[in-house]
DNA sequence: TCTATATCACCC
DNA sequence: AAACGGGTGATATAGA
């Protein structure tokens, strides 16, 4: 079954489709190839009843397609069943690469191009024809010509998938063809939002700017009328009240939060400035995609990062930007979310892949910081996380940074602690969990050496002697938790729970009020299997928050935030509005 | 006026 | 050269 002479048909499927912004798809038309027999299928999809498929994906059919999971999409919006195998292209095509950027991009055309293969139609083409796609209204002319670049785009796929064949792990392919399939469930499912509220917020930009301004800036007028903060009108404010500011090389001055926490020590009176600049520093124009539905939908862009992560817009998820979005994100009446994520994710996948015991058991205390602490002789047996919170934020700080490769002065820094202490924190480390950074050097020789890192499921990327050593020792960590939450998306998704969003090491499910609870707990046990399935017989543990209507999501990191624009909001909603006066 | 780069803020 | 991984994106400034 794992070589393409196992599969009866191989099909290769293209999709023309019109999808505004936040929008499901409206599929167009779609252009099917079998791969050995040359079968070519065309059909015009744009009709008040859409047709069946032209063809069954039977156990033994696979799909092979670019970006699968806008084919898929299609497919559900005909209410097509899914094939059971996909092959996906572009997926395939950033696994070869394995974290180099090809010279013309992630496209079809680039890909063809990485082949030294050409495409029939160019780009000023196929922008013609993607703009053609969203007519609502079609020629018999303006048909045809669809249907013909639809069918290019198949010829291309064919010419693209001789040159990859050979090269190909199809197991794995195939497991990653599942995703996008998932993918394509997930995008089409969307995130349910308070459009009422967002459509405030919004609207009112910038007069809700402009207050949060006004009353601050009054007393330093280093604002200008565009809300915009002005370097020069702080350096010349510094300058009035005998403050030397410290500059970058550029001579421009240095205005990260870190220095406004400095500078604000001996210097208390710009402490205004630094929460407004912090308020507004997290309080940016956002351009989420939201549906007719009300719901957030955006390209997951699955594959998008180096360890293989997802990387959808900032702008246009909800989950991109500062967390007190998060707060818009409300069930429809009669149905609730949850909000499940992986306990100290990247701390268990180091335990298990290390086969370091002392870190395993660790994770298995259910407070993997303190344990650290208690592991390394620092706070008694018996240390609670009441009883010793400093010294338990400096072991998890120690142990974040350290899955991050911190050095011991930069984690002194974040601490506050002298440049001694930090090393003596990262020593611990090292003494306590020996395997684990046996295993974590082992990793780096072997990645600068030229040997590429590849996860449980083969992903892989491909480093050299120039290479960043922290990075290739957090691959693991980062690339294996990719892969856990793909094999959950897959296992969520085909057991019909409704995956709204998968965040990095979380994902928001939907379901009905009264349904919820039992769908929680048994997607609960399905991110602990996958778990299993990544790291063998180590389990992490997942946690979950559960929303019902009308409650809203809630993160504490940006409840003063939203507490603050809640209460600017209702003066936009009052019944004398003085637009009509 | 447009584009490229630097810097910064945010997310997991 | 710096020394905290993977990202997206806004904004300011410098330069063509």
């Amino acid at each position: 079954m794992f070589s393409f002479d196992g599969f009866k048909k191989i099909w290769l499927v293209d999709f023309e489709f019109n999808q505004p912004e936040g929008c499901r798809p409206t599929p167009r038309c779609m252009v099917a190839r079998e791969w050995r027999s040359g079968q070519t299928v065309r059909v015009w999809l744009e009709a008040a009843v859409m047709p069946p498929p032209p063809f069954l994906f039977g156990p033994k059919d696979l799909l092979v397609a670019y970006l699968a999971s806008a084919e898929l999409g299609c497919f559900l919006e005909l209410d097509w069943e899914l094939p059971q195998h996909v092959l996906d292209l572009y997926v395939e095509f950033r696994r070869l690469l394995a974290g180099q950027s090809p010279a013309a991009g992630f496209g079809l055309l680039g890909a063809l191009m990485h082949f030294g293969l050409s495409h029939g139609v160019d780009q000023t083409e196929k922008t013609a024809m993607r703009e053609l796609a969203q007519a609502s209204v079609f020629s018999n002319a303006q048909k045809a010509a669809l249907l013909a670049y639809c069918e290019a785009d198949v010829v291309a796929l064919e010419k693209l998938l001789a040159a990859m064949q050979a090269r190909l792990d199809l197991p794995r392919a195939l497991l990653r063809g599942r995703y996008m399939a998932a993918v394509a469930r997930i995008e089409r499912t969307g995130i349910p939002l308070d459009t009422t509220a967002l459509g405030l917020i919004q609207r009112h930009w910038p007069e809700l700017k402009h207050q949060l301004i006004a009353e601050i800036d009054a007393g330093f007028g280093v604002f200008d009328a565009n809300g915009a903060f002005v370097a020069a009108r702080w350096l010349r404010w510094c300058a009035a009240h005998q403050i030397p500011w410290p500059l970058l090389n550029s001579g421009r001055p240095q205005l990260d939060d870190d220095t406004f926490a400095e500078m604000a020590k001996s210097f208390p009176v710009i402490l205004p400035i630094k929460e407004l600049r912090a308020t507004l520093g997290q309080a940016r124009e956002t351009k989420f995609s939201v549906g007719l539905d009300g719901r957030n939908r955006f390209l997951l862009s699955p594959f998008g990062s180096r360890t293989s992560r997802n990387q959808p817009s900032n702008t246009r998820s909800i989950f991109g930007p500062a967390t007190w979005y998060r707060y818009l994100i409300q069930p429809t009446p009669g149905r609730a979310l949850a909000y499940l994520d992986y306990e100290q994710q990247e701390f268990g996948i180091g335990a298990a892949l290390s086969g370091d015991d002392r870190m395993k058991d660790a994770y298995a205390s259910g407070d993997p910081y303190l344990s650290f602490g208690k592991q390394a002789g620092a706070v008694p047996p018996d240390a609670t996380k009441m009883s010793h919170p400093t010294e338990r934020d400096r072991y998890k700080t120690c142990a974040l940074g350290v899955q991050y490769g911190i050095g011991q002065d930069a984690l002194a820094r974040r601490l506050n602690l002298s440049p001694a202490h930090g090393r003596e924190l990262i020593a611990m480390h090292r003494k306590v969990y020996q395997k684990y950074w046996t295993w974590s050097d082992r990793i780096e020789a072997r990645a600068m050496l030229g040997s590429p890192l590849v996860t449980a499921f083969g992903w892989r990327i491909r480093a050299g002697a120039g290479a960043n050593p922290r990075s290739l020792r957090n691959f693991p960590l980062q690339a294996n938790g990719a892969e856990m939450l793909r094999i959950a998306a897959i296992a969520l998704t085909e057991a019909g729970i409704a995956v709204c969003a998968p965040v990095h090491d979380a994902v928001l499910i939907e379901a009905a009020t009264d349904q919820i609870d039992a769908v929680a707990k048994a997607a609960q046990a399905l991110l602990e299997r996958a778990s299993q399935a990544v790291l063998g017989d180590f389990t992490l543990r997942t946690e979950a928050k559960i929303i019902r209507w009308p409650e809203r999501f809630s993160e504490p990191r940006g409840a003063a935030m939203w507490e603050r624009v809640t209460q600017l909001l209702p003066q936009f909603t009052a019944p004398l509005n003085r637009d009509l006066g």
